[in-house]
DNA sequence: TTGAATGCAAAAAATTTGCATATTG
DNA sequence: CAATATGCAAATTTTTTGCATTCAA
């Protein structure tokens, strides 16, 4: 575990949930220097191998890393307001049998970002 | 609706699941002249706001487009191989009431990957 | 004919790679 | 000391944009 990787991870954790470049841009606004990309993204690798992080896809055209503690919810994502939330995983727990059943297929939920409308904005026009 | 979109359109049909980038390959494959790769990608965002096309996030770097109809199907991704099935969206019905009880979060499930083994890989080490 | 779509080329973003140097254990 | 990580720069890959030209309603 390296100062930089220390960064990177520190970095995650504020965010709670980051692209690369959220991690990129972060870190070089914490005080420090600024890391090189391509440190960045093999750190958040290394650190996802080490099952510290773990990842997701909330949005089109990035990964977004979270503590791996995270893992064991389910992130839905609003679509109007983009809000992560989570919920526990065992919510899903009766769809993961129906899928078992259906098609034998095993289901990763925390590895999966439900879109749809967070609370608030499905009260709202 | 022009020949471009249509052949885009055909180029998902066939491939079920497309990523632009394999939708530009497969249109440079088919028999006629290549489509420059911003008129796949505005053809793309075309067929989507009409309702013909929508799309999942099934990896890391780039959105999957699929026909419209899919759409009433939930998609599970096996990590393992990569194949891509579909599954009745009515499996999730139990978990969208789940989280709509518990968080008051309207579900999409429809937009969403489901990751995990597939039936296949499941029973193999 | 009037607005929208295309192709092209160039720009912008995002990610990866090679390699010399520095750091860790 | 040996293995691994870093920084930097350049190369790739993916996506977007501007604009002149063409096409469709």
């Amino acid at each position: 575990m390296t100062p930089q990787r220390q960064r990177v991870l520190e970095a995650v954790v504020t965010l709670g949930h980051a692209t690369p470049e959220d991690v990129v841009a972060r870190v070089g606004a914490d005080g420090g220097p600024a890391l090189a990309p391509s440190t960045v993204y093999r750190a958040l690798e290394a650190l996802e191998s080490l099952d510290v992080l773990g990842h997701t896809h909330l949005d089109h055209h990035a990964p977004s890393y979270h503590l791996a503690d995270h893992a064991d919810h389910i992130h839905l994502v609003c679509r109007s307001c983009g809000r992560v939330e989570q919920c526990d995983r065992d919510l899903a727990d009766g769809f993961t049998g129906n899928v078992l059943s259906a098609r034998g297929f095993v289901a990763d939920v925390t590895h999966m970002a439900v879109h749809g409308l967070c609370a608030t904005c499905a009260n709202r026009p």
